[in-house]
DNA sequence: CTACCGATTGACT
DNA sequence: GTCAATCGGTAGA
């Protein structure tokens, strides 16, 4: 049986969601939809992977040598982007804990679940699973850029986060790892991700729980 | 100003 | 699995 579904707009998670530890505000963006709209049309999918960086004994996070220009957004209030260029590449991050405390989410990887064709333009590649695996793929797939460096996220337009409405549905298997491309500190188990899924980057040695 | 380096990706063995 | 392109951010002279 097959039913048309409504389109909806789908309401951004609040700046409290964001305003928590930041190892469970990555938990908890696994399965939530990531929402990009532009004048092309909307696009954005599911969240499948994240990795936590944090205020604290994190010689990985950006922000662990003090403020510069280019970390400072994840200095300012929780719920803001994060956007910093790697590699020639976009990367985006949800800013969690309160201002002045800096810690983020990286989010890595996100399964196409709406306008998918406007994705398969931006990345130029006819393969599903090469959409958005990956930090800078995701941000290609979104046209997300360093314009989006300090985005109010919890403003529901142009960039934001929502619950699934189908996440009841299949509710992430999530599992942890170290995280990806960092040398130092792979003790830590900050990478979440769903196991389930074909769209995470990288390695699946996993860590259950 | 120069030098070094990276929270990556895509091409290649 | 390996490897290097590529360029802005950062530190240091």
């Amino acid at each position: 049986m097959s039913e048309t579904k409504a389109v909806i707009r789908l309401s951004p998670l609040a700046r409290e969601f964001y305003l928590r530890d930041p190892i469970v505000v990555a938990r908890e963006l696994m399965g939530k939809r990531l929402i990009r709209e532009t004048s092309a049309g909307i696009c954005g999918g599911r969240i499948v992977e994240v990795e936590a960086y944090l205020s604290q004994r994190d010689p990985a996070c950006h922000a662990s040598r003090g403020m510069t220009n280019r970390n400072a957004a994840m200095f300012g209030p929780p719920g803001h982007a994060y956007v910093y260029m790697i590699h020639s590449r976009w990367c985006l991050n949800a800013v969690t804990e309160p201002a002045g405390v800096p810690s983020a989410i990286l989010i890595r990887a996100i399964e196409p679940l709406e306008g998918v064709e406007l994705m398969h333009q931006r990345r130029r590649t006819d393969i599903v699973r090469d959409l958005a695996r990956g930090p800078a793929r995701l941000c290609e797939a979104l046209a997300i850029d360093r314009t989006y460096n300090g985005w109010d996220l919890t403003a529901g337009r142009e960039l934001w986060i929502a619950d699934d409405p189908d996440a009841h549905l299949r509710p992430p298997r999530i599992v942890r790892s170290g995280r990806i491309g960092i040398s130092s500190a792979q003790k830590r188990l900050l990478r979440f991700f769903d196991s389930e899924s074909r769209f995470v980057s990288g390695a699946r040695k996993l860590h259950a729980r």
